[in-house]
DNA sequence: TTGTAGGCGTTATCAC
DNA sequence: GTGATAACGCCTACAA
């Protein structure tokens, strides 16, 4: 006896492909067939298609992925405190285009939802019951829940370099040396002497290759011009603040996220600094802010939208079974008026 | 052969109960007895338990359903337009009680996650690729989300009454037509004789019966009395202003939500109206912003914790299969300085 | 082209 | 208590 009728009431099992095989009056090895766009006669197909609406038919994605069908939708984990928002635009436009990429074959994305809490230990939490394919944001090197994943073989594709899990998870990212490297040396170009920078956080890829970039194309490293942020509009207000103090000489800036930046841009105005004149300001990123700030900031632009296709294709290939792959994208210059 | 040996790199499949019944040296019977907290010999158990952590043993959650297991995800939809975001207060109140509740279950909440476009399209677009229960918010009455959910059986609790589905989706409501009453009497009690209202969205059944309670209440019915809002802070503010054109002897108006209220105080300050003086003011839900007005707001309380229990009570019984039910809790007059 | 036997990893129901 | 053994719904070789 079935669970269901033990149960005591209705049966009301969803239809199933054996009940549409009845129906159409053929076996249900050529339903599956129809299902899955397989060669199949044309007088059986239209019969099956006919029984297929006529029951109101939904496929059981348990069984299907059961018996080895791809998975049919990805989980979006963005480890960041307090993530539930997506208040990073950058992530945002990646999102989108994912989004986009992945419903053209069929694939939907899920956020994991959860309570307040330490960003690593909420993070666990969610990644510990996640089964499907994950989308991964901001994974810090410490992070437990990318150990987790790979763990448990479920395929992880991250959004920059996953310190840590470099050769276990496919990534996509931006040459964030050789962008750093590029805006500071046009920073030297252009007679600035006293460059300072406000890093990103030193336990994600981006902060980490920004600064190397930053060492390798400056003249002579002097601590006091280096300060540690966020990312976040605030922490370039403050780490602003603090380079004034330690180093009153600089005369230039450069931050390692437009974001930053902004804030930055904020507090040398607060302290009557004029940019460019005084102090030149630099951001990393062109994300939508870039051009609203006032001077406009000097940046480095990564191709979000090409980005994000490598990141969906990633996705795609490991669910198809690859290995593990790193992509680095190429970026590029892009100069306004903070310089 | 298996598409994974097919594919032509280690077979690495996960480990299965039958893998760890082998270490264990019993039968996976056992082992799945082990798993669900069944009788099992306390020699075999620890036996079992063992093989389970030196193997990394980890459930295969598609299988459990595919054999009867409950369901392990509920996905939470917020049928709002460009949802992503959780302005409400309300809403983010339930959900952490909610999550909690269900995380006691060991049940994990998962929002589909959407780009922009009309609400209803892209409501819809989530829900017909949804598999799991659903805890459901804002669902107007003519959702065709809500449709293809009840036509594929999928267990669906509402946060309010799903209006065109009472029958055939579980919910939780506050008393609105009695909360609505009792404010609007409250305000008569204290003199006010033009009592005008804003209402929430009229395809809501919040908005309705609050409108229907107001009308209760009210001596004499005046259409000028009347305008429409959507809860949200700015259609309070647009309203009021309406309002005081259109029936400028008011001495009285309920707001359907606080928020609305907030924005109708904002509104009548500007207008030079003073509140409680010359204007009444009340609102509903007795939400955080209630209290940080000026003056404090008069509302309705809603008891929002033990509104959360009730709701993922409702998720429970669905999940164990009771037939669904709604589920009306007594709201309480809360008064305060805006009256 | 079409039907049929396995198998995917669990749960639940049997006998023992 | 414990070990076999059917389901669960689908996919995919393989045989016809």
């Amino acid at each position: 006896m079935s669970r269901r009728a033990e149960a005591g009431r209705p049966p009301a099992g969803r239809t199933t492909i054996y009940d549409v095989a009845r129906v159409a009056g053929v076996s249900y090895g050529t339903v599956s067939r129809v299902l899955n766009g397989r060669p199949v006669g044309s007088a059986s197909r239209k019969a099956v298609e006919r029984a297929l609406t006529s029951t109101g038919y939904v496929p059981n994605p348990h069984a299907r992925r059961l018996a080895g069908a791809r998975p049919e939708t990805v989980a979006f984990l963005h480890c960041v405190p307090g993530g539930r928002v997506l208040a990073d635009p950058n992530v945002n436009t990646l999102l989108l285009d994912c989004l986009r990429a992945l419903g053209d074959q069929d694939i939907m994305m899920v956020a994991p939802v959860a309570g307040d809490g330490p960003a690593d230990a909420v993070t666990r939490t969610l990644a510990a019951r996640l089964d499907d394919p994950v989308l991964l944001f901001s994974a810090p090197r410490a992070s437990t829940a990318v150990e987790d994943l790979v763990h448990r073989q479920i395929p992880v594709v991250a959004c920059g370099i996953p310190l840590g899990h470099e050769r276990r998870v496919s990534y996509v990212t931006g040459d964030d040396r050789d962008g750093a490297r590029q805006i500071v040396a046009y920073l030297r170009s252009r007679g600035r002497r006293r460059i300072a920078t406000v890093t990103g956080p030193m336990d994600l890829s981006g902060g980490v290759q920004r600064l190397a970039g930053y060492r390798d194309a400056i003249d002579t490293f002097d601590p006091a011009l280096v300060v540690h942020g966020d990312y976040t509009y605030a922490s370039g207000v403050a780490t602003a603040e603090r380079l004034l103090r330690q180093a009153p000489d600089l005369d230039a800036i450069f931050a390692a996220s437009d974001m930053m930046a902004a804030g930055v841009l904020a507090a040398l105005q607060q302290a009557g600094r004029r940019v460019p004149e005084d102090i030149a300001v630099t951001g990393y990123d062109d994300a939508p802010i870039a051009t609203s700030t006032r001077p406009q900031l000097t940046t480095v632009r990564i191709p979000w939208h090409r980005f994000a296709s490598q990141l969906t294709g990633q996705l795609l290939r490991r669910l198809d079974g690859d290995d593990p792959s790193g992509i680095v994208m190429p970026v590029e210059l892009t100069i306004r008026g903070s310089t």
